[in-house]
DNA sequence: ATCCCATGCGTACCAGCGTACACATGATGC
DNA sequence: GCATCATGTGTACGCTGGTACGCATGGGAT
């Protein structure tokens, strides 16, 4: 790839979409939105990204990569003698605990793949890449099945507004270990 | 409530909307688009609902209402002698097998209460109701911890595609159980 | 030095949107 | 009957959106 006026240019608009997401939802997005939000006129952000679900991915992709991170610098997950599902429900609190706004824009771009085609295989990478994750420890019909509830607890904890509530994560996710 | 002139006119709208919900996603649902699908003039649909707001909390909650049917439906789940765990996969098994369209539907509204405020508590009436029906089993926290689950197996079916394996469900819903 | 083209910018077009509002109609209470 | 008002209809306005397209700019190959 040749050398830009502005290298920057198209991460800084994919970092505006996120932070656009976050303040309007996805209903908020638009191109118009986003050149605002990045400070770049309008015809920066059809040329970087000819569509909006181009615009979508490249974000949801950044977004997957920073959960990703958070999950592999809990190194304890790859330790055998670590408990798993203390491990797991810690993480969740790391997640929902204080603001819950990133966590929302990652959900709300990752349920967004329920009706737009191009975001399944980014959903589906997030999903099978923590899933295999798991399987390390586990097997993987279990690790599925771990990725399922931390995915229905959290939406849960984001749907009510509950407070987050570790012990009980904990306990049920250990039943599913076995 | 008067008679109206066509008393079928608001549920006919309802019905309409459902269906723009299920072909276009709630990205496609506008009061044009309900007007057309329900053959009603524009103006109709914006008296009996004056946001888009209101009109998605009548269709959530239609779409809620069909859904506890079949929950209620399957009595087994009050009956003690009966395998829960079984039970409720079958339940899923009934969701997501053959057209799972009214499910996509479901969900696309229900995750929309992510965002709109308004619909959160016609979400959270749907998630209690589901988890108090199942707290008759069990005790509250291992209901709400199925509701999780079930909810987690769903969407990753329908976000991957991959078709619904009710034995695995059995198994991992068996070890919430306990 | 020169040319090419990826990159960046500005603007204009048209379609679809929510909303408002004036008017039509017929059920209901008196 | 008749007045009243909930219900139903048609149309117009202003805004925002995606998209297209012509032009500007400067890095890199030749």
């Amino acid at each position: 790839m040749a050398r830009r006026y502005d290298p920057e240019r198209r991460q800084r608009i994919i970092d505006a979409a996120i932070r656009v997401v976050g303040e309007k939802g996805i209903a908020g997005l638009s191109h118009r939105s986003v050149a605002a939000e990045a400070d770049v006129p309008l015809g920066s952000t059809t040329y970087h990204f000819k569509t909006l679900d181009d615009l979508m991915v490249a974000a949801l992709r950044q977004a997957n990569a920073g959960y990703a991170r958070t999950v592999l610098a809990r190194g304890a997950l790859q330790d055998p003698e670590a408990d798993l599902a203390a491990e797991l429900a810690a993480l969740g609190g790391e997640w929902l605990a204080g603001d819950r706004s990133g966590l929302e824009v990652e959900y709300e771009l990752y349920l967004a793949a329920l009706r737009r085609p191009a975001l399944r295989p980014v959903a589906a990478e997030w999903a099978e890449g923590f899933a295999d994750c798991l399987a390390l420890r586990t097997d993987p019909a279990t690790a599925r099945a771990l990725v399922a509830l931390i995915d229905g607890i959290c939406l849960q904890a984001l749907l009510t507004g509950a407070p987050y509530d570790e012990a009980y994560a904990r306990e049920m996710l250990a039943r599913v270990i076995g």
